[in-house]
DNA sequence: TGAGGCCGACTTTTT
DNA sequence: GTCGGCCTCA
């Protein structure tokens, strides 16, 4: 093993060897956290600590994963196999799943995610005739969540008369009777929410001092990633773990604390120190990732938070360039000037495509620039929105995995008891669910009882029920000997979910096909990931299923994850990640800072954070840019410039525009008023662009119009007979015929080791060599 | 019972 | 601009 202690500087070096007792490590942004993270477990194991006896907990599956690979890298694929590094979430999942009974569920127990713990709610909302518009899903399903992040059971919740006080001042006073039924139905359902994951875990060590014992005794060191995003429960279960050893280390940055609105308290760090008043502290303030400019810009405007725990950030690096300042008119503008500009930058700086990426507040800013960069020939990927997990065709085949393990998860019998259509109906499924609820039974237990016959309907649908239920205890059989991917398959054709979609021939049910049969491949890459590791275990359904749940799409292993393209994502989904040139567009009043329910001072602050984490994300070059006119919830709006701007130190800005006078639109912006409506409409014909330098439209290229019709599937006039393509999943293959025009254009595609597959172009990931 | 169309509501961030 | 829900019609 080398002696990796000699690449670290002085501070990392002290937080990475002092590894017994409480630590708290505060890591400024780029100060090698992540290093002194996976130095210091390395360090542990050369000291002779077996890694079943580390727990490294992580917010995100993609942070553990780069941090077990750092750490294999440095000590070895068989030195850390046994680390306990993961999630929260996943961890104690892993925990709750073999002390399942000492709380009173199977080991199997289903995790219901956000979609799952909604529309659970919502049936409730419906069951008791409350007025969704009052018990608004969304808002219910916060405040029940924010009750377990802080451990308030419905005992408690129903028994607080502070609480109590606050749902009648909101106008929801049921909340509690709705939480109570929520309760008692995921136990029906032998489920589990993520916030109960956290939940159930206080629970277990808290009436179990034996269990509660092994586990300290097991964990000798304890790690925690991101401590500043830790909420109620996760800071009770860590206290109650390191109570034995005390060997705790937390690493976290009070200035990146971004989570509140889930319930993170940035107050677990900076009360770090009334808990173990033995700690040592470590300051890791210089930041390696920035140019002095950029971490000087982000300094001055954290500076303005009260709420922080002391610290200077610098930077040794150049000082670099000013971060430009860009005003738009329209939010379609400002798409097409991040374009150009990106394009330039990347010209001058010889960057490649993913060497940029553009940060906005929120999701639905991304469509603008989607559609700039199409248009512009720029290559790239969305992150975040909605989940391949959250897609319909993908959560109804995991509906039947999941009914097939754990036949009492009603949110996946509701889901699939009707499709493909199989002839029962919303009124059936109805009295099924009032006698399951009169007798407090699951779904699956009130078919399969007496009760059966109680539900009045004829002989026809009886027996369609209980050909249902036969099917999946089918299913269930099989699932003693069948591997996780070969039973999915199985299920897949045998439920006719295919044949459906097939039957179909829009490009919609095209698209959802290729959706299950990716599903089914990363099963597939499941199975024999978990096989190479482990070759004697056959890999069952419900080993997929622990993964599935608590995977989000940031943690997909895209193929095309290596492929030069410019990143788009929310200032929350960067954290942690870096990029030479970042672009933080969107800096408007009421945007970023995000108006939500009034601008309480805290909320402000964190906004602010949130604003010095974009800032900081950058290495070489920061740009910010806002405009004055914007479509939001479809309708166009006025914007100002945001209060962030003002707060920068103008040294560190590069200012095209005079912020003060915000009001008196220039002449360039004159012009551009004039003809805004026209020149909306013209951006978008094919084959033109606005170029910002002349100000005016002008046609593409040839080299630009091809560019466009290479990113834009939907033309895809390169596919032609006799091409060789490769294909992300089929890889290498001759096209040899093609059909049909304009979208529905279909090539049918000899692969090397696939074979013949047809393929819609418009969703095929081709590309032509 | 199912499919299709229209209307309306909604948009913070995510394990 | 998008999604889901509800209504109507076959």
């Amino acid at each position: 093993m080398k002696n990796f202690l000699d690449e670290l500087n002085p501070a990392q070096r002290e937080a990475v060897v002092n590894f017994k007792g409480p630590n708290l490590i505060i890591a400024g942004a780029g100060s090698g956290k992540t290093r002194v993270l996976t130095y210091r477990i390395a360090y542990l194991l050369q000291q002779g600590v077996f890694a079943g006896n580390i727990m490294a907990l992580t917010f995100t599956n993609k942070a553990a994963k780069e941090m077990k690979e750092r750490i294999v890298s440095l000590v070895g694929f068989e030195n850390s196999r046994y680390l306990w590094m993961g999630t929260f979430h996943s961890i104690f999942a892993k925990i709750l799943r073999s002390e399942a009974s000492k709380i009173d569920f199977s080991p199997k127990f289903t995790i219901y995610d956000t979609d799952d713990s909604k529309s659970l709610i919502k049936a409730i909302v419906k069951e008791l005739h409350f007025d969704d518009k009052q018990y608004k899903t969304s808002e219910v399903h916060n405040r029940i969540s924010m009750a377990k992040n802080n451990l308030v059971t419905v005992a408690n919740y129903v028994n607080s008369p502070i609480i109590q006080e606050q749902d009648l001042k909101s106008q929801r006073p049921q909340i509690g009777k709705i939480y109570s039924i929520y309760q008692s139905r995921l136990k029906t359902s032998d489920a589990m929410d993520f916030d109960d994951l956290l939940l159930f875990t206080n629970i277990l060590f808290r009436d179990n001092a034996d269990i509660a014992e092994k586990y300290q005794k097991h964990f000798k060191y304890l790690l925690v990633d991101e401590y500043q995003d830790t909420n109620y429960a996760q800071y009770l279960i860590i206290k109650k773990l390191c109570e034995l050893y005390q060997n705790i280390s937390v690493v976290g940055d009070d200035s990146q604390s971004i989570y509140s609105f889930r319930g993170a308290k940035i107050e677990n760090i900076l009360n770090f120190k009334k808990d173990y008043p033995a700690l040592k502290l470590f300051k890791l303030e210089q930041n390696y990732r920035s140019t002095k400019n950029i971490v000087e810009a982000a300094n001055s405007l954290i500076n303005r938070n009260r709420n922080r725990i002391p610290k200077k950030v610098w930077s040794n690096n150049e000082e670099g360039d000013k971060i430009k300042v860009q005003k738009a008119f329209t939010d379609t503008e400002e798409g097409f000037m991040v374009a150009n500009l990106l394009k330039e930058y990347k010209s001058e700086n010889n960057f490649k495509f993913n060497d940029f990426v553009i940060l906005y507040r929120i999701n639905a800013q991304s469509r603008i620039f989607e559609e700039s960069f199409r248009r512009s020939a720029i290559p790239y990927k969305v992150y975040g929105g909605l989940s391949f997990y959250q897609r319909k065709e993908v959560k109804d085949v995991i509906a039947y995995l999941r009914l097939v393990v754990n036949h009492n998860d009603d949110e996946a019998f509701k889901r699939i008891i009707n499709y493909p259509a199989r002839g029962i109906g919303k009124t059936t499924l109805e009295k099924v669910e009032s006698i399951s609820v009169t007798n407090n039974m699951s779904l699956w237990n009130t078919i399969s009882d007496s009760k059966l016959l109680q539900i009045e309907v004829n002989q026809g649908t009886i027996s369609r029920i209980l050909n249902f239920k036969g099917l999946i205890e089918h299913f269930s059989e099989k699932n003693t000997d069948t591997d996780a991917f070969e039973l999915s398959s199985y299920i897949v054709s045998q439920t006719g979910i295919l044949r459906n979609l097939e039957a179909d021939k829009s490009q919609e049910s095209l698209n959802r096909k290729q959706n299950i049969e990716e599903l089914l491949n990363g099963i597939k890459d499941f199975c024999e990931t978990s096989l190479s590791e482990n070759p004697e275990a056959k890999v069952l359904l419900e080993n997929y299923l622990e993964n599935v749940s608590l995977l989000t799409d940031f943690d997909t292993t895209d193929d095309n994850e290596e492929k030069d393209r410019v990143a788009l994502m929310t200032v929350h989904s960067a954290k942690g990640l870096e990029f030479n040139c970042v672009f933080i567009v969107g800096a408007e009043h009421e945007l970023f800072p995000l108006y939500f329910n009034g601008v309480a001072p805290e909320n402000i602050e964190e906004e602010r954070r949130l604003f010095y984490v974009a800032l900081t994300r950058a290495k070489k070059i920061a740009n910010i840019s806002f405009t004055e006119n914007r479509y939001r919830w479809g309708k166009p709006v006025t914007c100002q410039p945001s209060s962030f701007i003002s707060e920068i130190d103008k040294e560190f800005l590069d200012m095209a525009i005079e912020i003060d006078e915000e009001n008196k639109p220039s002449s360039y912006n004159d012009k551009f008023n004039k003809k805004d409506t026209l020149l909306k409409y013209e951006m978008f014909k094919p084959g033109i662009k606005f170029n910002l330098k002349e100000k005016k439209l002008v046609h593409l290229n040839i080299a630009e119009k091809t560019n466009i019709l290479l990113i834009d599937k939907k033309e895809n006039i390169n596919i032609i007979e006799g091409a060789t393509v490769i294909h992300n999943r089929f890889g290498k293959g001759i096209v040899v015929r093609v059909e049909g025009e304009n979208s529905n254009t279909k090539a049918l595609i000899n692969f090397d080791i696939s074979g013949e597959k047809q393929l819609l172009l418009k969703f095929a990931k081709l590309k032509v060599i």
